[in-house]
RNA sequence: AGCGGGGUAGGGCAGCCUGGUAGCCCGCGGGGCUCAUAACCCCGAGGUCGGUGGUUCAAAUCCACCCCCCGCUACCA
């Protein structure tokens, strides 16, 4: 039995996470975790909420609050929703927190002990006014190329042209317009070039997915250079090189140890002794979900990072990078209000299993894909409801009318066979993190079973006087029922469980290694039956812009950003 | 601009690595069944696989160039 520690990437609390978001990270993570369960193996799923930074130290001075305020309120709104999501987090916690702020600080010193940190002192644009260093795009001026008056120090929106600060024509700090100087200021680097080596054969044995190993190498190939780890934010995990006083340590350096420190964290609360086994041990699978921006900072900076310290620590073991989730063609996008945030998502329609489903359904895995409200209306209202749902109901109610809720037959050979076979295409995509093929497998034993009973038609056999076979017929289709509610538990646990329940299981279908089970002939007596789920309503996709637009203007009324 | 990923029926996607009658779901047309939430099952129509050129007996699949979309390109996470 191995140990795996699934970790998603940690969202950024300047914003609610998006549907895009949610599928990219911490809805798959969530649908891996639970598989991995549900096959019996040791899982800790963590993440938390990334919440240093300039953007959120930029709106905690607009709003007048200290950053701290700020994120403590959008942490806990965001916590709440991931509940609601039903994500089954072993440790959903934050970057501002102790146990990880210490875990942070003794790592660099670590590093910085063996050698791997260096300074670098450089001129930056310093605003007078807001006694601060700014960051490139926040240094504003006149593009020196087009001319456009609001150009970012980082890159011209209009002409697209890179840009670095000292190019822009009369430059301003973009929070009070007033002029930076130019001031001396020292960084200390990580040798990330010297740090990596050797991390190439690695990747190059490693079962990475293509996309993942392709892109890393090519970036090793384009040649790795030092990268700055400190910044001179005051809203920060504090540096803790001598010397380093007023500086804090970059967001990217810290916030990928988040997954080491949040085993920590479920230690010092619990008194157990989890990250020794789950981190100390080369032989433990971490596994990461992120979206296709991340990946270098998992497969080799975060590699490079804890080998520097000299200690000993497994190395990814699978990394799940998704491409991008549109939404109607277009990119999500906050500014201009294109999307659907995940609180407005339950607003709208309230049950998460049918966003969990639909979101794996359209899941990015190869390439970027679509969501449109056609398409999420055809999964839950044909693949959920009709191809599943019915299928329940019409054999529970069968055998609750013709055989007063009690059945006993002989499970056909040949379906036994067929689903054997889709249980272990199921078991292979999942390992190979397809989420979408392997939720695939769950409609075809539903389908499978639908054919089944047209194909057999036990209310002619029983018209026939044929009460045996058509017991068989039913007790076959029941059998597919386990199936499917076994399958279905890591994407749809709500209804899942009522499955399991409603065909007269005992206990959870969520229970540890469950899945183990597939294949078991399935109880006699069957519970009372109930429609599993229900249609979206006829006139949905008529409505749905207008019926977004309420839910939009409730959920911002509580919404802390 | 450079690098990476992608462009396949009306919609959403798989196939491409390991060339050889183009596949799945929805929608549409026809039929069947009546156990079921007007659900289910079968049959059918619909694609010159972004464009051009090349390699090959044979290309969606390999190569080159072009067009469009997405991401990354060191202080934006």
């Amino acid at each position: 039995m191995a140990k795996w520690v699934v970790g998603s990437a940690w969202p950024y609390v300047n914003t609610v996470p998006h549907l895009g978001n949610l599928v990219g990270s911490v809805l798959s993570a969530d649908v891996f975790a639970r598989y991995l369960r549900l096959k019996g193996e040791d899982v800790l799923l963590v993440s938390g909420s990334d919440e240093h930074g300039t953007p959120i130290e930029v709106e905690a001075k607009k709003r007048g609050v200290e950053p701290k305020e700020l994120t403590d309120k959008v942490h806990a709104y965001v916590k709440k929703l991931f509940e609601e999501y039903l994500i089954s987090f072993d440790n959903y916690t934050r970057t501002h927190n102790p146990v990880h702020i210490k875990f942070v600080q003794d790592i660099f010193m670590k590093i910085y002990r063996n050698g791997y940190i260096f300074t670098e002192s450089m001129i930056m644009p310093y605003c007078p006014k807001d006694k601060m260093f700014l960051p490139d795009r926040f240094t504003v001026g006149r593009c020196p190329y087009c001319g456009a008056p609001d150009a970012r120090g980082d890159q011209c929106e209009r002409c697209g042209k890179l840009l670095d600060p000292p190019d822009l024509v009369n430059p301003r700090c973009a929070f009070c317009g007033s002029r930076p100087i130019w001031k001396k200021t020292k960084h200390w680097f990580f040798d990330l070039p010297r740090a990596a080596e050797g991390l190439v054969e690695w990747l190059e044995r490693s079962s990475l997915p293509d996309n993942v190993k392709k892109f890393t190498l090519n970036w090793i190939k384009e040649g790795l250079t030092p990268r700055a780890v400190t910044r001179d934010n005051k809203w920060g995990i504090p540096a803790p090189f001598p010397g380093a006083e007023g500086k804090t340590i970059y967001v990217w350096f810290e916030a990928v140890l988040g997954y080491l420190s949040a085993v920590k964290e479920l230690d010092e609360k619990n008194g157990t002794n989890l990250f020794e086994q789950f981190w100390k041990d080369t032989k433990s699978r971490p596994v990461y979900f992120i979206g296709k921006d991340n990946i270098p900072f998992h497969s080799i900076i975060l590699p490079a990072l804890l080998r520097a310290t000299g200690e000993e620590y497994p190395l990814p073991y699978n990394i799940s990078a998704t491409e991008y989730l549109m939404y109607e063609g277009q990119k999500f996008s906050k500014r201009r209000r294109i999307g659907v945030w995940i609180d407005e998502a339950l607003e709208l329609v309230p049950n998460p299993d049918y966003w969990r489903f639909a979101l794996i359904r359209m899941r990015p895995e190869e390439r970027d894909t679509n969501f449109t409200w056609r398409e999420f209306y055809r999964i839950v209202n044909s693949e959920l409801n009709d191809d599943i749902g019915n299928f329940a109901h019409r054999v529970l109610t069968f055998i609750e009318r013709r055989f007063g809720g009690s059945v006993k037959g002989k499970v056909d050979e040949e379906v036994k066979e067929k689903i054997r076979e889709l249980h272990e295409k199921f078991v292979e995509a999942m390992d190979k993190i397809r989420l979408k093929e392997a939720s695939g497998y769950v409609l075809e034993m539903a389908r499978l079973g639908n054919k089944y009973l047209n194909e057999k038609e036990p209310w002619r056999l029983l018209k026939e006087g044929k009460e045996r076979e058509a017991r068989d017929v039913l007790y076959t289709t029941l059998f597919i029922l386990r199936e499917v509610a076994l399958h279905l538990a890591p994407f749809a646990p709500l209804a899942a469980e009522k499955l399991w329940r409603m065909i007269g299981e005992e206990g959870s279908v969520h229970e540890r290694g469950r899945l183990g089970e597939s294949g078991r002939e399935p109880p006699e007596r069957i519970g009372k039956p109930e429609p599993l789920f229900h249609k979206l309503p006829k006139d949905f996709l008529e409505k749905v812009d207008q019926l977004l637009e309420e839910a939009r203007r409730k959920v911002e009324k509580r919404r802390p950003i």
